[in-house]
DNA sequence: TCGATTATATTTACCTTGTATACCTACATG
DNA sequence: CATGTAGGTATACAAGGTAAATATAATCGA
């Protein structure tokens, strides 16, 4: 099989290819359904082609950690950002990585639960490339702001952790049956025990009414201010 | 087999027992290693007898969540707390959670990436107990505290995604070779190229150095110091 | 007390998945 | 034109989840 398509038989993948197609799978059916061989069906190619660009599953999984971030570094390349000038720089600027790391979190919502947990347990020195980029970035930033190392490291494991946990909570909760029209109903509600959560019963139906973006900023700014200070700050601050 | 140790060949399981072996792999062997054979030889059982208490794979993971919230419930029952009265008493009773919540995760490191992953995809209401026991609390909190619907889902939210990606940060990242007494080469950061990551090489060393708990604390306090203000807090705080 | 019922665990078997290994083959290069 | 090799295939197996049928101990009605 696979002699459709490419008219060559040599040549028909590449590593960006593949990691294209797995992003693309993942996208459409989630991460249950990426495995060696339905990629290697999406790509045309019997399974064990693949491992000539990556070394096996886990491998494939820290592969769509690197697309993820790829796709984060070039949003922040062009993009042009909306006039933002609220506080020091260094703020701003942070505030233009939290917003296109949720852009892509929205373009590829599924992949989130991966990059979330994956790069964490890896070390420093093997995490994908543009990951590296990223975070060399941000440190330099904090670093042309004023910032000594301790002060760096502590915004920057903030930083971190307030965007990976905002994103995460921001996945909407999945819905019982979008059907039903009475929201109670709706989401499952009536399985809650309305005498053990009482607040809980009356405040779910609006768990999901909220704006991500404005919480997210929100959050990030109130967080920095509680930072350490740069020795520069109040000059330009 | 499997004919050692429980007298009578009735009887051996319990919902509790499955999942508090569960934990116990986990702990043990980390996620890779749970599955429902292996769990089923250290419980000395047939595999197939587990399923009369968790519907199949996902539903022991949801099993290991609901553990999970069990020990935070409990620690939170169970710890007197130390004195700590900074601020109104809605922040407080957040960093004992905080704490609690912290102190469990590092009882059960592998289990983390399941909590901070899972219960997000879940519908509210199918949540496991513990859970929204925990979450109905935080609510009931805040909403003595004196906060309005939007003001306690949104401050909810904020305590939910930096607890979750504060703890996801704190997994010390994987050293290559723990042998290695040189830091730069202990971390593998030869092989970060020092012409594209100076920062990075010149920091990661320095990344593991800090306080979990401080920063935990700290950022938590300057976070929710930006949140919306509770009507009466100005006559308490 | 004894047989029927039922809760509990086992047996068997099947399908999906990851991947090792050996192989084939188009192509560039000497 | 021979030939080495990168790129893709064929085959096969082990590990894992789980459905279905089966065996068996515990319980209970008579």
């Amino acid at each position: 099989m696979a002699e459709r398509d490419g008219p060559a038989k040599r040549g028909r993948l590449s590593r960006a290819l593949v990691l294209a197609a797995a992003v693309a799978l993942v996208d459409r059916e989630g991460l249950g359904a990426l495995t060696m061989r339905r990629l290697a069906a999406d790509l045309g190619v019997e399974p064990m082609a693949i491992y000539r660009y990556t070394a096996g599953k886990e491998a494939l999984l820290d592969g769509l950690v690197e697309a993820f971030f790829a796709e984060v570094n070039e949003r922040l390349r062009t993009s042009a950002d909306q006039r933002d000038d609220d506080g020091p720089a260094w703020r701003a600027e942070l505030r233009r990585i939290a917003r296109a790391f949720a852009a892509v979190v929205h373009a590829h919502p599924e992949i989130l639960p991966v990059v979330a947990t994956r790069p964490l347990t890896v070390p420093v020195a093997r995490r994908p490339a543009p990951l590296l980029q990223l975070t060399e970035h941000i440190l330099a930033v904090l670093g042309r702001a004023g910032f000594d190392d301790a002060a760096t490291l502590t915004i920057y494991r903030a930083f971190v952790a307030w965007n990976i946990g905002r994103l995460l909570v921001d996945r909407r909760q999945v819905v019982d049956n979008p059907e039903e029209p009475d929201p109670l109903l709706r989401l499952g509600l009536h399985r809650l025990p309305a005498a053990e959560y009482p607040r809980l019963r009356a405040l779910v139906p609006r768990l999901a009414e909220y704006d991500d973006e404005q919480e997210l900023i929100t959050g990030l700014d109130g967080l920095l201010r509680g930072m350490p200070e740069a020795p520069l700050d109040s000059f330009y601050g």
